[in-house]
RNA sequence: GCUCGCUUGGUGUAGCCCGGCCAAUCAUAUUGGCCUUUCGAGCCGAUGACAGGGGUUCAAAUCCCCUAGCGAGCACCA
């Protein structure tokens, strides 16, 4: 199986299908995985010299490794030898036509007049194509398949173009007769032994164009599954690295990994596994019909991973102040509600306590502080009553988060809408980066930083 | 326009190749209840789909045809 990523930039959340499913069958089916970047157009679809690295990272996030890791833009004088072996099979020629006119000609399956040239005249002029002696545009070289094809699509395709950009990458910077994606491809498959193929219906000619290639060169032609593309519900901004990348540059997102983007180091930061993604992709299967993802079902599968390991803490969202009158000075909610063995969370009370204002009970009416015990709102202060628990399973007194109105610590909550400010028990300052948290009725937090003047969050899923 | 492909509940998926065991699977979602000092977890229940129309057949989600909708390729992009 082979991942065949195009380097333009950090991965968003679609890219990671590709090698959540081909890395599960590889595991799957005890296989080889070969991570290969096609980077062979220096210009319209420029390599960026992070993304090689970024893209591994991103690769390992989810849970994988490559067995083989290559660049297409070191294979190229690979490519110029298959070419040439090509063109002594008589399986394609140079054409100088511009594009317009060869694609008129193709529509109404016509030969060009290049199309006749004998094999000597083709192999000087694509030798004269690697030296670089033809500017952008002024020739290509042609594979020969059959102009009359029913499918316009698989006439005579290019296989190679001049590019007259210098290439990112140092090593490749010389070249400028570059191989295009069905060429490049088609060679490195069979050069790795590649299998099977799992690739996008916008490739769905491919094969068929490959196929021509390899029946000159008597080759068999992997196994090949084309799948749909993939929607993301959810999110505001638009999937694609070009729009990340202005909104990025214009300042509207932080950077790849603002909540906000629908990246895959922006799920990272917010605390959700990467197992939790290929969960969910795997579950999108192979279908060739385009598929939404919902990020609830991503949620739904980090759940199941980070819940029994995620401490409890209080958090309260726009604290409102009510004095305590009455009560112990102390509560002491569990760690874990499921693990009693991992203790209880001591929180010292003080006088005072925040709860968020939705919380607040009207006048007169009860509610129960979670892991403290119950309280009714009288004038602006909160008394304590000493109720036992039974008024909340049968009365519905309502069970609410809060803290101390003294000694707590702000947090910020970065979502995917925003940021969120607030307050949370003195005990999260014990947690490190990376540690995910529930904060309760609230939902899963990955812990970020302690900065000096409060901790920051990233709001996991509910 | 030419060519190729897809269409099962809100979402995803199984089944389709080799017609009957499909009054259609599982998950998620929504929702009701139980439990619970969380709107988390757990348990029980409910909701909800074969795009439409013809045909073949004793029998069609499954095979054939037509229509509609969606998508892709027809690039010197990947």
């Amino acid at each position: 199986m082979r991942l065949a990523p195009n380097p333009n930039g950090p991965w968003h959340l679609g890219s990671a299908r590709m090698p959540a499913v081909i890395g599960t069958y590889k595991e799957l089916y005890d296989g080889w995985m070969l991570c290969r970047f096609d980077d062979t157009d220096p210009e319209t679809k420029r390599p960026d010299l992070d993304a090689y690295d970024s893209i591994l990272d991103s690769i390992e996030y989810l849970g994988f490794e490559p067995d083989e890791i290559v660049k297409a833009s070191d294979r190229v004088e690979t490519y110029y030898d298959y070419a040439r072996n090509l063109i002594e099979k008589g399986g394609a020629y140079t054409c100088s036509c511009d594009g317009e006119t060869f694609s008129e000609l193709k529509n109404s399956a016509e030969a060009c007049p290049h199309r006749s040239k004998d094999i000597d005249t083709v192999l000087a002029e694509f030798d004269a194509m690697v030296r670089g002696e033809y500017a952008s545009g002024e020739m290509v070289l042609r594979v020969r398949t059959d102009i009359e094809h029913k499918n316009p699509a698989l006439r005579d395709w290019v296989a190679f173009r001049m590019v007259d950009t210098p290439h990112p990458r140092s090593e490749a910077a010389e070249y400028r007769c570059w191989p295009m994606l069905d060429f490049q491809s088609g060679i490195d498959d069979h050069e790795f032994e590649i299998t099977h193929i799992v690739r996008g219906i916008d490739l769905q000619d491919s094969a068929k164009r490959q196929a021509f290639v390899y029946e000159y060169f008597d080759w068999e032609y992997p196994e090949v599954v084309h799948w749909g593309h993939v929607q993301i519900d959810e999110y505001d901004i638009s999937m694609s690295t070009s729009t990340i990348k202005a909104l990025i540059e214009s300042g509207e997102l932080d950077g790849w990994d603002d909540p906000r983007a629908p990246t895959l180091a922006s799920l990272r930061r917010r605390g959700i596994r990467g197992e939790a993604i290929v969960n969910a992709m795997v579950e999108l299967g192979t279908s060739t019909s385009n598929v939404d993802l919902a990020m609830s079902a991503v949620y739904a599968h980090n759940r199941e991973l980070v819940d029994g390991d995620a401490d409890r803490l209080f958090f309260v969202r726009d604290g409102v102040e009510k004095t305590l009158i009455g009560g112990p000075d102390h509560a002491e909610p569990p760690v874990h509600p499921d693990h009693e063995e991992r203790g209880s969370r001591d929180i010292p009370v003080g006088g005072r306590v925040l709860i968020e204002p939705d919380d607040v009970p009207p006048n007169g009416e009860r509610v129960w502080l979670k892991g403290y015990g119950p309280v009714r709102h009288t004038r602006d202060a909160f008394e304590f009553t000493g109720e036992d628990i039974d008024i909340v399973r049968n009365e519905s007194v309502d069970v609410v988060h809060w803290v101390p109105a003294d000694e707590n610590i702000p947090v910020r909550l970065r979502t995917m809408h925003g940021d969120e400010h607030g307050h949370a028990e003195p005990r999260i300052t014990t947690y490190r980066t990376d540690d995910v948290v529930q904060f309760e009725r609230i939902g899963f937090a990955r812990i970020d930083s302690h900065e000096e003047d409060e901790t920051v969050s990233y709001f996991t899923h509910p």
